[in-house]
Formats: structure tokens, sequence, C-alpha cells
DNA sequence: AATGAATGAGCGTTCATTCAT
DNA sequence: AATGAATGAACGCTCATTCAT
């Protein structure tokens, strides 16, 4: 890698850490491009070498955090033997990821006002979508029954989406506690759920 | 009720409607104020003497939606006999509500660019805590097992939200379908699913 | 006095009364009409009955105001025997009325940021052209040297204004100290003037 | 100078000439921002690469012009070997610079409508502040009597403002005459004043 | 005569983007 | 490739004024 190159390697980059901190800070809405250059030091008009808008940013960023989650939601995938360990499995590597993830979650649901606001980027869309084709083939298998493939995948992201941001809100973070409940619950329905314990 | 009163409500209720619109076509963040009092065709002063802000009226539309929501889910709720009479009733009118009131929902999950949003307005989320409660309330009462309340709220609220926005992908709307699908699943888990007819 | 008639001063003073205090508290830049004709209860279009703009009701404010002196002042000309006692009653009148009205003079004085601001309404300038008269009626009676009586106006104003300013800065008011010096330093310069007792 | 920094001080430049052109014409109380940035032809956003808000032109004006004007003063007093030539020479020396300066001095006595106006930034108040320490220095030195320095400084200011002002509305300016007035007057009263030439 | 909602010009300001250096 | 000043469209918002009631 020649100099030039690295300088660019890391002029992406610290545009790319820049952005993390402000848009952590102010919220995609209130975040500015020049919020973010003015944060590298850079000059404006570089950030334009780089990035076309705020919203490729920021998309960079998600990307990366989702490039980060796929990887090991698949390799979970793989290694499961039965339905119930790659539900299980599922389940567990995205709670992973959020809890290790959690500022850039933080972001995602970050808002000005009093509204609540979630984004999901196309490439979390894309690492569901990877997990609808593996349910549609386990039901072209024989492994799943002949269920709807659409509706059981927005059952499982809806249950993984809502119980995880439930568990951020919780301290410390147990993946493994929700990965648990969101599994019993995703193969057996409320009867199958794990009891709470007396003193809880 | 005078003219001028008339006129006031009419008025209103017009700004409501364009904001609608506007906020269907283009989405929260990328909605401006201009751009609904442009489509009203009132002046633009006239906005700010209904509004104070473009946050204001986006809540206002969805406290209206939230207030036509509620009622019909808690009248569902007190109707119920059983706990599978008061999901499968909650998942029903929920449906029916979204299938009558799609535009509001497509503001709901607008995106901006290739960005996945949900936004929920205080009186959103007062129909939810409500639900919480319910179910809280059937925990201490034996009626359910004593599970994770919170985790369970938010598991339904998941499958609802997103079994929703997939059956709005599906012309005509059959929120019956979906109401049985997600009912059969969160009572029963995976195994409990209805099949899919052959021919499908 | 019909009832009419009557509704109609009232309304014309209670906007007068609102305008010197908002005027007090604000300044003049800072007010406007709408800040005027909320603190009288009355509609906003009713304003315009009385006045046609903010310039209009500032002017009838200080005429007001300068009617209150002018009077005032002429008649410290009229009983004045001496051109001494000319001088040294209109400053006299002068700075008498500034200590009454001192509230009208701190809104002409009143401004936002660092700038300082001194206006002065036609009627208040008429007040020192009157005095301007008198100056020539004297030049051309003998009773004063033939000076420039231009210049000679001028300078009397400039010491009322000036030396009339700094007394309100010295609580408490003391007119004839004012006007004593301002009477010295107009007819003999500064040998003329008073000296300061030591412990001062 | 590179051809950057050569335009940047262009564009300030032309952004305080047009703003002193504006503010003489509609004065500072009606004059905008975008008044100004019109007058330029630069672009609205230009603007605010240089000063933050009308007050901050108008300072830097301000200020610019009691910095040219300051120096002189101070070389008078300098100069000046007896309290006369102190006055004459500060006298001069400020109606000297108002004449040059007669655009700038236009803009603070502007009127808007009906209303005279006065501005003195923090460094014309400077200015002044200047003289009267050598006021209350002359006093303490023996060179004055123990007059009221207050009350003096302002009858020379007040003087100085309001002949200054009357000469600038005499073709050609004259500023000895004035400062010959101003002078006789300040230091002997009414009585050491030069007489008018008969045909006068 | 009083009302007060409607009007719309215009304000200050921001900001993504361009482009000469 | 990097710079950063210039650009100008567009924003949110205010406010004097009008005019139907």
């Amino acid at each position: 890698m020649g100099k030039r190159e690295k300088t660019k390697a890391e002029n992406r980059q610290s545009i790319l850490d820049a952005a993390r901190i402000v848009f952590a800070e102010l919220g995609y809405g209130e975040t500015t491009v020049r919020d973010i250059i003015r944060r590298t030091g850079l000059a404006s008009g570089t950030f334009y070498n780089y990035f076309k808008s705020k919203e490729e940013v920021f998309q960079a960023l998600m990307d990366a955090s989702a490039l980060r989650m796929r990887p090991r939601i698949r390799a979970e995938r793989i290694r499961a033997g039965t339905f119930e360990q790659f539900v299980s499995g599922t389940f567990k590597a995205y709670f992973d990821y959020l809890a290790q993830d959690e500022a850039m979650h933080r972001v995602m649901r970050r808002n000005s006002g009093s509204i609540r606001v979630r984004m999901d980027t196309p490439e979390v869309v894309a690492g569901f979508d990877e997990m609808r084709q593996d349910i549609e083939r386990a039901i072209s298998q024989g492994v799943l029954p002949n269920v709807d493939p659409d509706y059981l995948t927005a059952s499982f992201v809806g249950i993984a989406f809502e119980v995880g941001d439930r568990m951020l809100a919780r301290l410390p973070f147990d993946p493994a506690e929700a990965a648990e409940f969101s599994t019993k619950l995703f193969l057996g329905g409320v009867t199958a759920l794990p009891l709470v314990a007396q003193g809880k």
C-alpha cells in the first residue's frame, strides 16, 4: 500500500469515526455534514471525495456494523444441527451483537423531541433476508412444516428487534436470557416460555 | 357554529390532511413545514396559527390515529373470555385497523432514501403500555403463567408490527389471515402454525 | 361625551399606556405592534383604528411627553427678565422635566446589544426650535450679542442632552445642580463653573 | 498575498462599504442584513462568513471610524501646551475628522421615519472616556479648576456632537469656524463668542 | 367599532455542494 | 488530492396589515 492509498484509507476512516461519534451525540436527523467534517479536522470539500452525502456515511456505518453481525449469524446457522439450534443460535448471535454494538444501536434510536425513531439499513435488512432464505430452504427440505415463510421471518425479526430493544434497557445486558425467551416463544409459544423466578 | 369557527376547523383539518399525504410521500425527516402548507393552499403564516412545528402536526396525526385504534383494541380485550381470545382479538383489531389506516401506517414506516424508520408518539406508546398492563394482570390473576411481561409485550408488539408490515405488501389485505398466523405463533410457536395450502 | 367617544378615548389611552410600558421594557427596536396590543387585551385589528404603525404610537408618546415639557420651558422664558434667567430657567425646566419623565427618557436610551441609541421626535425638536427663535429674537433685540444662533442653539441643546443624560445616572436626581452647572458653563465657560466641594 | 486571501480581504471590505452606504441610506434600525448583501452582489450566505449579524458589521464600521479619530484627537492633546490649546485642538480634530468622515457620521444621525437616532459603540464610548480622563488629570494637576469632570465631559461631547451636526448642514464644511465657536463657548461662555459679521 | 384569523412578503440563517486555487 | 470560501436555494418563522364577520 503506497503512502497515497494509506492516507486515503485513513481519511475515510476518520470521517467514519467522526460520523459515529456525532451521530451518537446528535442523532441522525440533527447531524449535518458540517458537524462531521468539523470533527475530523479535514476541509469541508474533502468529505465529498469519500461520501456523497450524510446518508451515505450513515449507511456505510450501518453496513460496517451489519457486516460484523452477518458472519456471526451465518456461522451459527451453519453450525446448527436442528431447527431449534438454528433459531436459538440466530437469536443469540443477534443479541450478542447488539450488546457489543450498543452505541450504534442507540444512534438508530436517537431522536429529537418526543418521537421515538428506529432505523434499519439495507445491510441489516439483507441480514434478515438471508435468514428468510434459510427458512424457505428449511421448509422445502421438510425440516420445517409448510408455513408462511414471509410472515415467519417477519415474526422472527419483530421479536428480535423488540426484545433486543428491551434487553438494552436492562443492565447488565443479558443476551442469553433474551435469546432463551425469544427462542422458547418462537418455537413453542407462550405456554413454552420459561417461568420467572419468584423473587425476581 | 359560526362561519368563522367552521373555517377554523376546516383549516386545521386541511393542514392535517396535507401533512398526512406529505409525510407519506416524503417521510417525516424529509418533510418540511413548507411542503405541508404548500399542499394546503393556505398562506405560510397560517400554519403557525394551528401548529408550532412539524413535530406538533406529526404528533397530532399519530395521536389521532392511536386514538382511533386504542378503543377497538381495548374493546376486544374486554370482550375476550380466554387468553386465546384476548390475543387473537387484539391481533385482529390491530390488523383491521392497519388495513383501514394504511396511509398512516406507511408514514410510520416510510423510508427516506433507503433507511427504514419507525416512529412512536407518546399516544402510541401509551397504547402498547396498556396492553402490557393487561398482560401483567393476566399473569397476576393466573390466566397467564409467570413469564417475563416486558419481553412478552415486546414480542407481541414486534410480531404485530412486522407481520402487519408484510400484510400491507399483499393485496388484498387479509387481516384475518395475519391475525390467525400471529395468534398461533404467539400461543403455540412454530409447530402450532397453520400450514400453507399446497397450491399457494 | 357619549359612551361611544368615551370608549374610543379609553382605547386610545390604553394603547398608549401599554406602549409606554412595552417600549420601556423592550426598547423601541425590539417592540412589535403585537407586543403592544397583547398588553391591552384589545384585538390586533383594533390597534389600526387608532394608530397607523408602531412609529406613530411612539411619536404620540413622545409628543405627549414633549407637550408636558414645552409649556414649562416657555413659561420660564416668559418669566425671565434677563438672559441669564432665561438660560437658567430653560435648563432648569428641562432637567426638572427629565427627572419627572425619567421612564420616557430611558425608553429613548434603550437598545439591544451594545449600541447606545438616542431618539428625538419632532415634538422634542420643535421644543428646541422654539428656543432657537427666542435666541434669534434676543440677538435682533440686542439682548444677546450678534453670535451664530444656529451653533448657539445646538450648543445649548447638546449640553442639555448630555448633561441631562449624566444627571439620570446619579441618584437622587439633582436638576438644580445640573442646571447651575449648565448655565454657568453656557454663560461664562469653564472658568465660570462652580467648584466642587472638597469632600465630594 | 495569494489570490485567495486577496479576494477575502476584498469581500470583507465590500461588505463594509455596502453596509456604510446602506446604513446611511436607511438608518441602522431599518437596515437588514439582506439589504447589505444585496448591495454587495455577493451571495447571501457569504455575509455570514465575515460577520455574525448586522450589529457586528455596524460595530466594525464604527470602530474603524473611531480608530481613525482617536489617534488624531490624542495627538492634539499631546501637542497642546495650554488648556485652551487642548480644547481647541480637540474640537478641531473632531470637526476635521467629521468633515472627512461625513458619511459615517450621517449613519449615526440617520433618522428612520422621523425619529432621530444617535449611536455609540464601545470604541466610540472609549474615545470619549479617554478625553474625560484627560480632563480629570487636568483638574488634579491644577490646570483646570476643580469642577465636575463628568458634567464637563458631557458638555464637551454634547457641544461637539450638536455643533458638528449643524456644521455638516452647511456647505462647504468649515471645521475651523465650528472649532472656534465651540472653543470660545466652552472656555468663556456666551459672552466670549465671536461676533458674526454683519452681512452674514 | 371591534374582532382575530388569514395573509404573504420578507427576515435571519443554515447547509449541501461546487470549484478555483 | 486537499482546501475552504462562495454559492444560493430553501428553511423556519415573524409580523404588519387586511378584511370578512
